[in-house]
DNA sequence: ATTGAATAATTAACAAAAAATTAATTGTGA
DNA sequence: TCACAATTAATTTTTTGTTAATTATTCAAT
């Protein structure tokens, strides 16, 4: 594969080091790099609507069990973030009348969380907008470059 | 470029979704897992020494400047990281003695800030291990491949 | 039934990141 | 040159994230 650079910075430039770096070290710094520019662009587009990152995570695993409830294990199961996190996370979303929590009845260790109407609303206005905002972040690759990026990332984590 | 891909997981079975995401999407995930797996793996080389990658990075940047003194803009300017973090992050590396702080002579609105010689110490001592754990999380790829990733990742950038 | 282990969630204490504020300096026009 | 707005630098405050310890419930074995 062929891929054409004009004149885009090496990593090496935006961190303005002298010497060249090892490709390893390269690499680590060029994902994370990638990584935080992709955060602060989706951040940007959450803040008018005054919603974090991980807030919205919850929301869209709360919409994918179609109406189901879900407990805090489920949750945390698909996000990053830690289990006593997600305690608060939820705490805030109740505080936004976005979510619901109730005392599972069934194994009263566990939590019942539902998405409110109020919560599918306010999804539904941003779903879009972060989509746009994905596009844009990556709209310097073709698609076939995306797919060899998407294919090397998975290979990397073996 | 030909791509073997084994057995390894996409993102999606990482994340438990039916449906298949578009490719930005996918890309911006891919990114921020791969992120997060590097970040787990130089902290857990720099855990031992109590030291956090941040305050690593602080320190390699002041020992780029050979005795020359760096204000927290010149710092900050090289970081991915915020001013008002940079500030604090110093604050710790003096509790540890690794750096020294003084208010800049010249514009008084600055501060100077040099390296210790116990800081330059942790370094010499920490710098290969990190180079090593570096090498570990991106031997699943051969180095054409790493370049190829590299420059995928600058030209995304744009 | 009673105890011990396992599970689910919360709380509290500590650390990091983001936002807002304060303080110092510089540049500009009367 | 003096007043003052704009800019820059740094710090403080607020919010968010992490880790560890705690509470409550269930399950399983004796």
């Amino acid at each position: 594969m062929y891929i054409q650079l004009l004149y885009m910075k090496d990593i090496t430039e935006i961190l303005k080091t002298k010497t060249s770096l090892p490709l390893a070290k390269k690499t680590v710094l060029n994902v994370s790099f990638a990584s935080n520019h992709f955060k602060d662009g989706i951040l940007s587009v959450l803040k008018p609507y005054d919603i974090s990152i991980e807030q919205f995570n919850v929301l869209r695993i709360l919409r994918g069990k179609n109406g189901e409830p879900s407990n805090l294990k489920d949750i945390q199961d698909r996000m990053i973030s830690k289990m006593s996190n997600t305690t608060r996370l939820v705490d805030k979303l109740i505080l936004k009348n976005l979510v619901e929590r109730f005392t599972c009845e069934k194994n009263r260790r566990k939590v019942d969380i539902y998405i409110t109407d109020g919560g599918l609303k306010l999804l539904e206005l941003v779903d879009p907008i972060i989509e746009e905002k994905e596009n844009e972040l990556t709209n310097n690759l073709s698609k076939e470059e995306l797919e060899t990026l998407n294919l090397l990332l998975t290979k990397m984590r073996g």
